[in-house]
DNA sequence: GCTACCATACTGCCATACTAGTACTCAAAA
DNA sequence: TTTTGAGTACTAGTATGGCAGTATGGTAGC
């Protein structure tokens, strides 16, 4: 693990130190400032943090449940590689609820949540090209009210611990982010939602979403070492339309 | 918490012991043999296995992970109550899933599978009406198989942790089950699936899965004290459609 | 009878120590 | 040179004890 030259890691204690011990690590990994594959070890962490194993060995586990470390008794703990089956999962599962999110939030118009949404896409604008980071912070909580206000905020958070493998892919893409399409993106939907085109805002939040991974095979190129790779995997393009589609009745 | 009479529960020692903590607490759970609401605390379980405590607070910390448990910290450790809104958002996200993954299936007519799930389908008809505990072993079997054979097995192990709020419900409902209905929606969508009729398949997934939980408002008439209702829950069918309607582009 | 307070018995949280299992180094034997 | 085996330095898993915070029951004061 690379140190941050002799530091510790500064915690509160407001929390319990396991709590902060989690968020700091997983925050970490998802940023991919681990390198996957790489041996991460309680003591190593305990000392760093200067606490004991013991809420660190909490903190594993809990990363451990989301697939983010893999324990291996008596052998080691490694930082899992991407998935890369686990990312595309993930995104189907992200796109059929915000489907069915945006859908609920177009049929009943609702002019303050509208206002609210236009001011957060302002201030994505605001960000410019240079912000990938910030970006990423601001395009979660739009999202994030999307799911609340349409009253499923309780799915979103079920979902928070599967999108871990796709936020991980989405910090590799900072670089090659076309901020200024996904900021028109959630614009449109906006749009769509003060419109009430249900069907309209349907396929724009897809459109979206399909956009985030579109450039997974070349990063996957460009960094292969981060993958885990399945063998006999045949790369596609992440925003195929899903095989056989997709009919609800209604 | 109820006792066992005064038995231990009995371990083996191929696993860790905190792993099989977890299972056997989480198949309590999920069977409600604890009452919601009821303390459980981490010396009672350790006392019970006679392990020390620091196993079973392992085991919590899971379990927690899937609201299974709430952890409070200095205050205490209570079995949640099944969370209305969260067996209802756990049925939408498996009802999306599930419709790509047949959708998958019946876009490309495999014989051995077909033949496989008529196998399944068979020995659950053979179990007649009184063995529901049994059925829904055989029932997630299928569904596994399905997501298996469509080459999301990994996103089914996503969704696992999120069925365990729909699982307290479908064992809370064992009386009433209607298994020859359930079977017979198996057998269609095994039909639907041979024939590759992909949106004929697709609406049999999405009422076969509203079935399971049509009973809810009368299970949580006769089981008021299991349920978790937020404040002001308006009561309704929970096989009603999807608010908005779900249109997907092709 | 009511309120405020305090002792007590819990709770979960963390530190420490120890066990058992694995990987690795390096020297001795073939 | 290659192979083997013992020793060592790790790893995660478990047991135990002490800590601080919380609920509870009873009591003193009103």
């Amino acid at each position: 693990m690379v140190l941050d030259g002799q530091d510790r890691w500064r915690l509160n204690n407001a929390l319990p130190i396991s709590s902060q011990i989690y968020a700091l690590l997983r925050d970490r990994i998802v940023r991919n400032e681990f390198a996957p594959g790489e041996r991460i070890s309680e003591a190593e962490i305990a000392k760093l943090c200067e606490v004991s194993r013991q809420p660190v060995r909490e903190a594993f586990i809990k990363l451990a449940g989301e697939n983010l470390l893999e324990i291996r008794p008596q052998r080691g703990t490694i930082i899992t590689k991407i998935a890369y089956t686990a990312v595309l999962d993930a995104r189907f599962l992200r796109e059929a609820i915000e489907a069915d999110i945006v859908s609920i939030l177009a049929s009943r118009s609702d002019t303050a949540l509208v206002r609210e949404l236009r001011d957060q896409v302002s201030r994505q604008r605001e960000l410019g090209q240079s912000r990938s980071a910030e970006f990423i912070q601001l395009d979660e909580h739009f999202h994030h009210t999307l799911a609340q206000e349409a009253g499923k905020g309780g799915a979103w958070k079920l979902l928070e611990g599967l999108k871990s493998q796709m936020d991980r892919v989405r910090f590799l893409s900072l670089s090659q982010f076309p901020i200024g399409r996904l900021v028109a993106q959630h614009s449109a939907l906006v749009d769509r939602i003060e419109r009430g085109d249900v069907s309209g805002a349907n396929a724009a939040i897809r459109t979206h979403l399909r956009e985030v991974l579109t450039d997974l095979p070349s990063i996957l190129a460009a960094n292969p070492q981060f993958f885990d790779l399945p063998d006999g995997t045949v790369l596609q393009p992440a925003n195929a339309p899903i095989q056989g589609g997709i009919d609800h009745e209604h």
